[in-house]
RNA sequence: GGGUCGGUGGCAGAGUGGUCAAUUGCACCAGACUGUAAAUCUGGCGGCCUUGCGCCUACGAAGGUUCGAAUCCUUCCCGGCCCA
């Protein structure tokens, strides 16, 4: 009846930041999932990823740290990879491309897909399932069966669904059926919990319906934060330009997370990193007393680059940036080209990489983004030589060779 | 199946015969500013060069009308809405 008292009072910290760290919404609730972690009993939570293709990035930190907090705990976590759902496309991820993934190339992206999750986690403690296991046997009338589940204006109601109604941009009919499969996962994997980004929520939900219709069972459902500009209200995303994926390289990574806006450095050290949340309080306090941000985003960058590539990448990151930008001095490692053909400025920024067309070199040496050697260089025909430095804009260079 | 409206640059969305390579916003690039940013301001944002008020390619696709079409006509493809 009362919640199984040989739990230690760490061991219930260690479940309350489970539960609230990172996480956005716990259905039903908080109180509920507390009582059910603490009953002793193991449970199964999975977290479901289509293989996509797309790079792992720190916006996937959340749910793989939140697996990683529950086998701390002593409960089970399960990585659904959606080899066979991927091949319909998410419509919450609307720019999600419609291309038929081949069996192969899911193949492909699944084996990356696990070499970037075991840098956040063990994943010898995952257990690893695949959903092809049970719709590549399913039948039409199984399937049909399954969605009579679920009513049209439960779809309906999706907030994104009613958006799509109100500006009149048409709904696919297979937009209602990757809910259903995302469903029936659940039921199939016969979990106790599911994680997820809040805006899963809808499809993890379809999820709870059917555990409840099929085993008379209650799913827990966790639904995570997204990074998102607490300004401008968006998503990081890949078109943002600033999402740090596991696979960037140091000096990449240091400098996206620096170009984050001051206002995210919290909500980022919360989900995308395992500093203790006594230090996150401890630099808001120190924000709000009106320390300079900037020290903290450093922290920040440099504990990312840490996690993915080393104490001493991350060193190394955090130096070559601050001698980049707060000192102006040149990268320690710059791309080397080699002159071949025509020697004018134009012609070698474009094949060089540095422009992608002469009619854009032009531009930018114009606007007098183009600095030779470290003077700006306004003549496009100047003949480039051996040994010259090229800078364009504030962070690309190129040694002539 | 019928009716109707529509398909424009990365996206959103103007433009309905010439001055349209196409208003504007977002995104993007550069410059200024700064504490790295953000915000702000300024400029840019199809390509090519002999840099001209030049040439080529572009407004779903293919044809046509016209001195001239994103704009008009025909057919086709795709989509929204309404009716069945």
């Amino acid at each position: 009846m009362l919640v199984n008292m040989a739990f230690t009072d760490e061991e219930e910290k260690k479940i309350d930041e489970l539960l609230s760290r990172g996480i956005e919404r716990v259905y039903p609730s908080k109180e509920e999932a507390k009582k059910i972690l603490l009953s002793g009993k193991k449970i199964r939570v999975y977290l479901g990823i289509d293989p996509t293709g797309k790079e792992i990035h720190i916006g996937h930190s959340v749910v793989l740290l939140f697996l990683k907090r529950l086998y701390e705990a002593g409960h089970i976590p399960i990585v659904l990879m959606g080899d066979f759902t991927a091949r319909i496309g998410d419509p919450t991820d609307k720019d999600a491309a419609r291309k038929q993934l081949t069996a192969e190339q899911v193949r492909k992206n699944m084996a990356t897909y696990w070499d970037q999750i075991s840098k956040i986690l063990d994943t010898d403690k995952v257990e690893k399932r695949h959903n092809a296991e049970w719709y590549e046997k399913m039948d039409l009338d199984n399937f049909i069966r399954l969605a009579s589940e679920e009513t049209v204006q439960q779809m309906l109601a999706r907030d994104m669904f009613q958006k799509r109604m109100k500006n009149k941009k048409p709904i696919g009919v297979h937009e209602f059926l990757y809910p259903i499969m995302q469903g029936y996962d659940s039921v199939a994997l016969d979990v106790d919990g599911e994680v997820g980004g809040k805006d899963q929520t809808f499809n993890m939900l379809v999820g709870r319906d059917f555990l409840k219709n099929h085993k008379k069972r209650e799913k827990l459902v966790f639904a995570t934060k997204l990074l998102e500009d607490p300004v401008s209200g968006k998503k990081m995303s890949k078109t943002e330009g600033n999402l740090v994926s596991f696979n960037d390289l140091p000096n990449e990574m240091f400098g996206k997370v620096m170009s984050f806006p001051d206002e995210m450095i919290l909500a980022i050290f919360e989900c995308a990193t395992e500093v203790p949340m006594e230090h996150i309080q401890e630099i808001k306090k120190g924000m709000n007393e009106g320390e300079n941000p900037k020290d903290y985003k450093l922290e920040l960058a440099a504990e990312l680059v840490r996690m993915y590539h080393g104490e001493k990448e991350a060193k190394k990151a955090r130096e070559e940036f601050e001698r980049v930008f707060s000192q102006k001095k040149l990268p320690e490692d710059i791309g080397e080209y080699k002159l071949k053909g025509n020697t004018d400025l134009v012609d070698v920024m474009v094949d060089s990489g540095l422009a992608k067309s002469k009619s854009e070199a032009k531009r930018l040496i114009g606007q007098g983004a183009v600095a030779i050697n470290g003077s700006v260089e306004k003549k496009w025909d100047r003949e480039i030589n051996p040994g010259d430095v090229m800078k364009v804009g504030v962070r690309r260079y190129i040694r002539i060779s």
